[in-house]
DNA sequence: CAGGCTCTCTACCAATTGGTAGAGAGATTT
DNA sequence: AAATCTCTCTACCAATTGGTAGAGAGCCTG
């Protein structure tokens, strides 16, 4: 059974709002790269804004899964959160089409508020609640929970955006990694900028 | 003197392309949001695209001045790199809009091979070469100047990103800073992280 | 005052945008 | 075979897009 044309429309979708931006995609475009109408999109989606909310939706529910799945592999505490951490940032930024869309949702504006409330909101939700939860059971330190998890989400994002200005710039990804390769980095630059032996 | 027209609309251009892109920029609203119409901007500048590149010349002339103008402080090593670089991270990143033009221009085809070889790669151009005389001098251990300064622009840029989402999430900015104060996140992270004491 | 220059305007235009209406093909159900 | 459902199409549409043509106001120079 081949791919359904909703999905083939999905997979396209995400590649052109994440690598082009919203704005910038044309249901003509994206219908034309499918070898089909702008109005077969339409008949699928009701509208262009709809396309779009459903890539978010998707990516969504792929990302809260995370966080149930990971939690029954017996790792606690910081071996269980870099390995949430390694898999979020390989499901959700790891590509630039994926870190695009990252961004474009990032933009004011470009979700209701609703859909914010409804769709993306419940993913932070949850890992608030992930981290809330390892606290209370002392696998990690005590402190604010809602403040670790922008950390986190500010560095893997972070990091991201580097490996892609790397990747943009056509340096092979030797510095490529997850949160804990940061460190690499920096290492990297005090020793190449640091004078003497 | 008040400020020019065409000022002003560079002004408002940097803004509006930083923060919607280009793409979602339509002249009319940028010319609504000066109290003009679309058509003097038209006079001032052949196109759109003519619009965005003027944009990107005056932010690459101010770089480029950047090592020049510094270089005269009498700073050398790794003192002067970092004064640089966070120079450059002030001028180009640290706000949210300046970091949205950067990303435009990352973006393949938003600027010409033509505009691109004669406007945005002779900074990095001057930057390489910069690092490369301080290598010679004796002032930076001697390595792959190409790859310092790529390691450096993806450094800032990510940063600067971090910082981005950080401020999109409502956390007051205590992380914020420059390359240097990238290991107080790391740190900060590890601490929060680790369980115990 | 006359002529030209600088600047901003009104009036248009062709192309593209997201979106609607509805016909028709093909398979499935009755 | 008739009716229905699913899907993709052709044919449009109003609105917006970037861009053009050219009038006219104000100002400086002769």
């Amino acid at each position: 059974m081949s791919e359904s044309t909703r999905d083939r429309i999905l997979d396209a979708a995400l590649h052109a709002f994440g690598t082009e931006g919203f704005a910038a995609t044309s249901l003509d475009a994206l219908a034309a790269q499918l070898g089909i109408r702008k109005q077969t999109i339409l008949y699928y989606f009701p509208s262009k804004q709809a396309v779009f909310e459903a890539v978010i939706d998707d990516a969504a529910v792929d990302l809260a899964n995370v966080f149930e799945s990971e939690a029954s592999r017996g790792l606690v505490g910081l071996d269980q959160v870099e390995a949430i951490v390694r898999r979020v940032f390989r499901l959700a930024v790891a590509q630039p089409e994926l870190l695009g869309l990252v961004r474009e949702v990032t933009r004011p504006g470009s979700l209701s508020a609703d859909r914010l409330a409804t769709q993306v909101a419940p993913v932070f939700g949850r890992a608030r609640k992930f981290l809330q939860r390892e606290m209370d059971a002392g696998h990690l330190r005590n402190s604010d929970p809602e403040m670790l998890l922008l950390s986190l989400y500010s560095t893997v994002v972070g990091v991201a955006t580097e490996l892609e200005v790397q990747r943009a710039m056509g340096i092979p990804p030797t510095l490529r990694g997850t949160v804990a390769r940061r460190q690499e980095l920096t290492r990297f630059l005090r020793a190449a900028l640091e004078p003497g032996s």
